[in-house]
DNA sequence: GTCCAGGATACTG
DNA sequence: CAGTATCATGGA
């Protein structure tokens, strides 16, 4: 049976092939999987577990299909606004491309990121469960860690022979005791960290919505970083990749600083002051700027 | 064996 | 308020 298919238009600055590029730095990823030029991605919308097919279609679009269902008028709402979310489609970069080609620095990226899309992490659980996780570990093992959590606790669907999973519930992990992550090796501090945020979320007292209702960035900024676990790198990550903030900046990031080294060719890390001093031009775009740079290291 | 990892917090002076 | 210790383990 042919699979329902629909197509979604992209934007000008668009390539396909590099997100996906991003998207398959690591072959411990669970959440998605990447395969000749084509992205699978397990969702559940409408109430039902969808997977979902995403490649490159005819002109400037994006072609999906359905997979295993014939999808509902609002599941195919929801695929919509999910991958206009996740490749951050709506959004006009034609700016960060003018400051780009004139910033000393990131100019460097444009050879292997000109296209490149700030894909995010939609949901703010994930979103702050992969922060945390990866807080002074290597991104190997943090990749692990998040596998265990994906695989302990999360949803699985096979098809065609391969799992795909959805991301653990707030619910599901709210109810674990720190005992219950730390036999996955997650530190004390961290499974603590976890089991709040996930009791936040299940209550309904931290959210998404709530916090881009705060009226600014700097307000949801704030109320993260008032959450046990959560620091300014945590929120800033957060800020970038799941509400979406164009200025949010994690600064103290290790791999921003490797980028930098290297596409300057140092012989040391930058310092904090000296990378502000690169971005005091960045503005609205340093979000960008930070996804660019980590692209470089791939 | 050593050093560093997509940091945050609690403690110390 | 600025430094320091601690976490926790893997990867290089």
């Amino acid at each position: 049976m042919t699979p329902e298919t629909y197509l979604l238009s992209t934007p000008a600055i668009f390539d396909f092939s590099r997100c996906l590029r991003y998207l398959g730095r690591s072959p411990l990823e669970l959440l998605h999987r990447v395969e000749d030029n084509r992205l699978y991605k397990l969702l559940r919308l409408d109430g039902q577990l969808v997977l979902l097919a995403i490649e490159s279609g005819e002109g400037n679009t994006l072609r999906l299909s359905f997979l295993n269902h014939t999808p509902t008028p609002a599941a195919i709402s929801e695929a919509t606004l999910y991958l206009e979310q996740w490749f951050d489609l709506k959004r006009d970069l034609s700016g960060f491309y003018t400051l780009a080609e004139s910033d000393a620095l990131l100019a460097k990226t444009l050879p292997t990121c000109s296209g490149l899309r700030l894909i995010g992490v939609n949901d703010l659980f994930e979103a702050l469960c992969w922060a945390i996780t990866g807080q002074q570990i290597n991104l190997t093992f943090a990749y692990t860690l998040k596998g265990r959590l994906v695989q302990n606790f999360g949803e699985k669907l096979q098809h065609a022979g391969h799992d795909y999973w959805l991301f653990p519930t707030p619910q599901r992990i709210a109810a674990l005791t720190p005992d219950g992550l730390r036999i996955h090796q997650f530190s004390g501090k961290k499974s603590e960290y976890l089991i709040n945020i996930a009791r936040l979320i299940a209550e309904g007292s931290l959210s998404q919505h709530g916090l881009l209702a705060l009226g600014d960035f700097r307000g949801a900024e704030a109320t993260l970083v008032s959450i046990h676990g959560i620091g300014a790198w945590t929120a800033n990550y957060v800020l970038m990749r799941c509400l979406r903030d164009p200025a949010a900046f994690p600064i103290a990031d290790v791999g921003l600083h490797n980028a930098i080294k290297y596409q300057l060719q140092m012989d040391r890390k930058p310092t904090i002051p000296e990378i502000q001093q690169m971005a005091a031009n960045w503005g609205n775009w340093k979000a960008y700027a930070t996804f660019y740079l980590w692209n470089t290291l791939y």
